[in-house]
DNA sequence: CATATGCTCAACCATAAGGTTGAATATCTA
DNA sequence: TAGATATTCAACCTTATGGTTGAGCATATG
């Protein structure tokens, strides 16, 4: 239900590898923004910004509309929530290890350093 | 706070990029794995899984026990958390996004498809 | 009209990614 | 000890990525 036409999990997390992309969507969370508006805080030529835009457009999380010369940027965020359902598979792991580590921590709080708990890890 | 982590992020998103690395790490969320299970669902040679795992290891998302001639790996969830956080900044716009949809939806319930709504861009 | 502006395109370059193969290393087992 | 098993390493190949430059194309503006 959620994967119909969603651009496939591999180019949406292809697109959020790169810190210069991941500032794009920044900026484009607070409003629309044309491609040197976006390119501006980077010491990057604007064909190079022009390409990571495509690459956010190929995720399916940017989407373009041409206004006269300029091209006006748009947040298109449900392929994120894609990307969040991935990961919230294992959100029950990292639960589970905070979890663990807590009880850790409470069980030397009582303990007073006398044992030393055996951990998760064998 | 918000991008302090940004070489972590890069390194993680990174090796979520790769379906054959995010299956290993499903594989690896109902227990440890040696290098060979991990490679046996897919067609490909052990000196290319290595590299897969070698992959997630520098993500930080699997940590490997030498054991014998055998190198046990088990996942290491907490750098998705740093994913996830990530993401979860984003929660907001499409829980906005499903909402408009959602408004929508009634909407068309009640005109019983008389206009068909042009979405929210224009 | 002339020219500045916003952006893409094409060509090119260096490096990274993902795969292969063959050889090397280390460890179990008969 | 000999051989099978588990894995890495090094070299190599192909394609992708991220950047550049220079040219070209619409569209605003004096």
């Amino acid at each position: 239900m959620v994967e119909h036409m969603t651009p496939a999990l591999d180019v949406i997390f292809q697109a959020l590898t790169d810190g210069t992309r991941r500032a794009m969507l920044r900026s484009l969370a607070t409003g629309d923004r044309n491609i040197g508006e976006l390119a501006a805080p980077f010491d990057m030529s604007l064909a190079a910004a022009s390409k990571h835009v495509k690459v956010l457009e190929r995720a399916g999380l940017v989407r373009r509309m041409v206004k006269g010369r300029t091209h006006v940027c748009r947040l298109e965020p449900a392929p994120l929530a894609a990307a969040d359902e991935w990961l919230r598979f294992y959100e029950q792991f990292w639960n589970q290890k905070l979890d663990a580590l807590d009880a850790l921590l409470k069980a030397e709080d009582q303990a007073a350093g006398k044992h030393q708990p055996k951990g998760t890890l064998r």
